[in-house]
RNA sequence: GGUCCCGUAGCUCAGUAGGAUAGAGCACAAGUUUCCUAAACUUGGGGUCGCAGGUUCGAUUCCUGCCGGGAUCACCA
């Protein structure tokens, strides 16, 4: 808000001196808060292309400002030629009286002409059950559709899966195997490459005490109920966890539909038409070569069937076909290699690959006192979602999957995450909205008084506003730069500037006029921080 | 070997469309409560921003090379 307002203030100057200036005005916030409020930097950066000594420039620039003293207190040049600005209290109090007066829908964006976007995240395949990487995947996938939908655009949620092929029907023999050993002979043979987890066992128990040993044939129809059942198994505790975590998604979208429909067939030809495919040793290749890659590949096997590219190229194909102005794909970092393949397979087909963002997320390693937990306990295997979630809760899950840069591996500490106190990094922006909530139940309502604003001039409470007054623009930078942890960073810096805030300015007790204001500004304070966590998918707590 | 990600305080990590004295949490040390939730606040120590070059007024940030860790390189998905 301070940002936009000075900006313009800047760009008119520059209008005004007739100086052409190629991109954006910068302005930040100093780290150094002698510095100012904000800063800008024009006159170093185009100081060279005038041939002028960026102090003197900066001086012009200076010399060209229009601006109402009440609002900005101080201009001054700093250092190499940095243009400082310090507003009046004035003025921060009165920017705040007009986003106390939106309330609920501050931060939210309204944009003009609402971009259609598509989040695709999850897209677990029903063989199993969902572990961290998933977890991670998740979260991300679920914050990014809020703060898009928080930034005006039409979002929606999808989950791609494929219920058919190898994996499914090892799902059928691996579940079969179980129940033979229930049934009939503990001895009796576990496929090779079958699925070990416990949960195998589960539904195989299921199964013995549905069926009884009616199955004991090992007919093709009999594994094939294995697999059905085994399927809708997964998908039920799948859906399960992550409605634990809140997260519900638009669309279900089944790979299998692509053959059905016969779009596998419309693409292949498209790509035969373009003279980008050829056949080699029985099998059809993509001239990846000519699309400016390293290597062509198979994209239908000698034996008939597609390998993934195929279908992920035609599935991207589809979502362009929906008429969507984003396209975003959340995939843990094993999926690197394939996306290259997609990308340039979608261009091929005369889309705009640009519209595509993928957002590679690293892995998530688990520790506990130090040391890295590798089984779990349950499964013997990696750790499942619902074990995190039964130890520590969906608050902190959803906090800490998105506590860190995506692109960076996340450690995850669960002494930490099972620490109900004031080391839990969670707890603290809670903590802040339950003590706002207490105070606002204890204060006594003064009817008719007018709020005055001017009178929070406590650096505490300044510091506090200038806080609030950045919260849109912290939920369109999450949003454009697909970095959620920005905004947990920033709910973090608003309770404790509310922390400070509590311990320097009594609220309540005081003369009217100043409790009102205050009141007025813890108020919004936890309106942001309630607003905060809502995108974040995280608990608002009134009590501790 | 090719490609991608990471390397910043004892630990976990922010910070990079190039900016001023590099930050936070945890851990460690010392303090704050007759008073609105002490799950809080205040103060302190702690750093060759992996290494070496380059680009320029200025590099943790951009480029190149190297070292270390991870991921990935199928007619598996």
């Amino acid at each position: 808000m301070l940002k936009i307002y000075l900006k313009e203030i800047f760009n008119n100057a520059i209008l005004k001196m007739g100086l052409e200036i190629s991109g954006d005005i910068i302005i930040d916030i100093p780290k150094n808060p002698e510095h100012g409020d904000l800063s800008c930097n024009v006159a170093m950066q185009f100081a060279k292309q005038l041939g002028m000594n960026p102090r003197q420039l900066a001086e012009k620039v200076i010399a060209n400002l229009e601006y109402d003293f009440q609002f900005i207190e101080r201009v001054d040049i700093a250092g190499p030629g940095f243009i400082n600005i310090k507003f009046t209290p004035k003025f921060i109090t009165s920017c705040f009286s007009q986003i106390a007066e939106i309330r609920d829908d501050y931060g939210k964006i309204k944009l003009e002409s609402p971009k259609k976007i598509n989040i695709e995240y999850v897209s677990a395949n029903p063989t199993g059950l969902l572990h961290l990487g998933h977890g991670r995947n998740a979260v991300i996938g679920d914050t990014v559709a809020n703060l898009y939908e928080w930034t005006g655009n039409e979002v929606t949620r999808e989950y791609y899966f494929n219920n058919a092929g190898n994996q499914m029907s090892n799902l059928g023999k691996s579940i079969y195997a179980r129940y033979m050993q229930i049934i009939k002979d503990t001895d009796y043979p576990f496929p090779d490459d079958g699925y070990h987890g416990l949960y195998i066992t589960d539904i195989a128990k299921v199964l013995a005490s549905e069926l009884g040993d009616s199955l004991a044939l090992g007919t093709e129809d009999d594994l094939k109920i294995c697999r059905k059942r085994g399927e809708e198994w997964c998908f039920e505790q799948i859906i399960n966890t992550l409605e634990r975590l809140k997260i519900r998604q638009d669309v279900f979208f089944n790979e299998d539909s692509l053959y059905t429909d016969g779009k596998i067939e419309e693409v292949v030809a498209e790509f035969k038409s373009k003279d980008l495919a050829y056949e080699k040793d029985g099998a059809l290749w993509l001239k990846f070569t000519e699309l400016g890659l390293e290597n062509d590949r198979v994209i239908v096997k000698s034996t008939g069937e597609p390998t993934y590219r195929l279908p992920d190229i035609a599935y991207h194909r589809e979502k362009f076909l929906r008429g969507y102005d984003l396209i975003v794909d959340v995939f843990g970092a094993d999926h690197i290699a394939t996306v290259p393949d997609v990308l340039a397979g979608v261009k091929a087909l005369g889309f705009d690959n640009e519209k595509i963002k993928v957002l590679i997320h690293q892995f998530v390693t688990l520790t506990e006192n130090g040391e890295q937990v590798k089984m779990s306990k349950r499964t013997g295997k990696s750790y499942t979602l619902d074990e995190l979630l039964d130890e520590v809760g969906e608050d902190v899950v959803r906090f800490f999957f998105i506590m860190r840069g995506i692109s960076t591996h996340l450690e995850f500490d669960l002494s930490l995450a099972k620490e109900q106190s004031e080391k839990n990094p969670v707890f603290y922006l809670q903590y802040a909205h339950a003590r706002i909530t207490s105070i606002i139940d204890k204060a006594e309502v003064i009817a008719d008084c007018e709020i005055r604003y001017e009178l929070l001039t406590h650096e505490a409470e300044q510091k506090l506003i200038k806080e609030l007054l950045r919260f849109p623009e912290i939920v369109i930078a999450a949003a454009a730069k697909f970095e959620p942890q920005l905004l947990a960073e920033y709910l973090r810096e608003v309770s404790s500037a509310f922390h400070v805030f509590y311990h320097e300015c009594r609220i309540l007790n005081t003369a009217n006029d100043i409790m009102n204001a205050r009141l007025e500004l813890a108020k919004m304070t936890k309106q942001v921080i309630k607003n905060g966590l809502k995108i974040l998918g995280i608990s608002a707590p009134d009590r501790m």
